[in-house]
DNA sequence: CGTATAATTGAGGCGAGTCAAATGCCGTGG
DNA sequence: CCACGGCATTTGACTCGCCTCAATTATACG
């Protein structure tokens, strides 16, 4: 688990012992926006998806949380997001107590916390970037290129890229309708960049050129 | 200076001692994107504009920043983003082997510091819905509530807002053109819900429906 | 195998972007 | 003080692409 790998063995075995398992089925929602933050989460299977809702129902995905990343880095007295299952999916689970205790009582936990909140941070700028300056292929392109470098941090093959989530979800995430990310998932097909084995699986033909059409200038 | 409140007055002494200031003309840049990250600094007067660059030119303007307002939050070894003043600006800079001395020794420091990064990534969300899933109006909207919400927090008056700001600024920032931020402008103008007293001051005239135009349901 | 849901494809309209021109503002220098 | 020039902003005309609405096809699940 990521937030262990900065403590030593029986640092381990302490955090271990106030530790919760937590299961999910797609679509089963963690925590929603606004509910007071007991606990918190390190997603250990599946994948997670956080949304902030206008009243009207339009929803914008935040981000995509894979085994390792850790639910709560932003939230204070209460969740700022809604957190959902996009595929069966595995937690552990803290109290906001405990790990308030523990963080006091390791330092390098306190701080691993801190350093993950600033690379959540410079990534949500990042996607600032890719909603308000990239155009639709270009959203779409630096989306699989990102899930694909992700996939290898996991030690899984960079392609064929898994998408456990809907087209809504990816529409939904990189501000687009599903006609659009559908229509423009066929254009990368046509153009011999991707293809499609099934609407989960995407793979990446000519990663060079996927890259140049996310306006990404690779090596 | 916001970092300080944390401190105690001897706290706060030793803090000036590795204290330098910087003062900044229009459109100066401060921190370039990619640059070794080796000051921090605190904005004291003035306003910044955070920003993302493509190669090709195209901008992301990621937030403005305030009096009170840290620099440097999400960075790590270089500087994840390029910061300009938008106004004459003063800050006050620390190195950053002088900033991690001091917030070893000063929890309460270091404390505050994860807390306004943090909130500067909730504020990093909610920009993602704001680009990704409203409309022009709504956008202009919001951002000229939230403009004049920071004001009321530095004890100055909730409208007229000031926009020390370009049209291209607010465009970068929104995800729109000049023209379109501009047509917006006149739009809200002809609706009666501001007033343009000149292009950078407006003055609210009608909060609430601005808000509702916002799509943010106030009360 | 049948049904519900998701994804794709098609047709058409509208609104934001593009290109271009006019106006307004401000600092500079005559 | 006024004239000029450069820049920012506004406004106009037009295009194009994304969204909307609708129908078809594919997929997943019982």
């Amino acid at each position: 688990m990521a937030v262990c790998s900065a403590l030593q063995d029986d640092e381990v075995n302490e955090l271990e012992r106030s530790m919760s398992f937590v299961r999910l089925e797609p679509n089963d929602a963690l925590v929603e926006e606004g509910e007071p933050r007991r606990r918190v989460y390190t997603l250990t299977s599946g994948m997670l998806r956080l949304s902030l809702a206008l009243p009207d129902g339009r929803r914008q995905i935040t981000g995509f949380l894979m085994p390792g990343d850790y639910l709560g880095l932003a939230d204070d007295e209460t969740y700022a997001q809604t957190a959902e299952a996009v595929m069966p999916s595995g937690l552990c689970s803290f109290s906001v107590r405990d790990m308030d205790r523990l963080t006091e009582r390791f330092p390098r936990l306190r701080d691993r916390l801190h350093l993950m909140t600033r690379t959540a941070l410079r990534q949500a700028r990042e996607t600032q970037m890719i909603l308000g300056r990239l155009a639709p292929s270009e959203k779409v392109a630096s989306f699989l290129l990102s899930l694909s470098a992700r996939a290898v941090a996991h030690s899984r093959p960079a392609s064929p890229v898994q998408l456990p989530m809907t087209r809504t979800d990816i529409a939904d995430y990189l501000g687009l309708t599903i006609e659009t990310v559908s229509r423009t998932f066929t254009k990368l097909k046509t153009q011999g960049l991707i293809r499609l084995p099934d609407p989960h699986s995407v793979e990446i033909l000519d990663k060079e050129r996927l890259a140049t059409v996310a306006g990404i200038t690779i090596n």
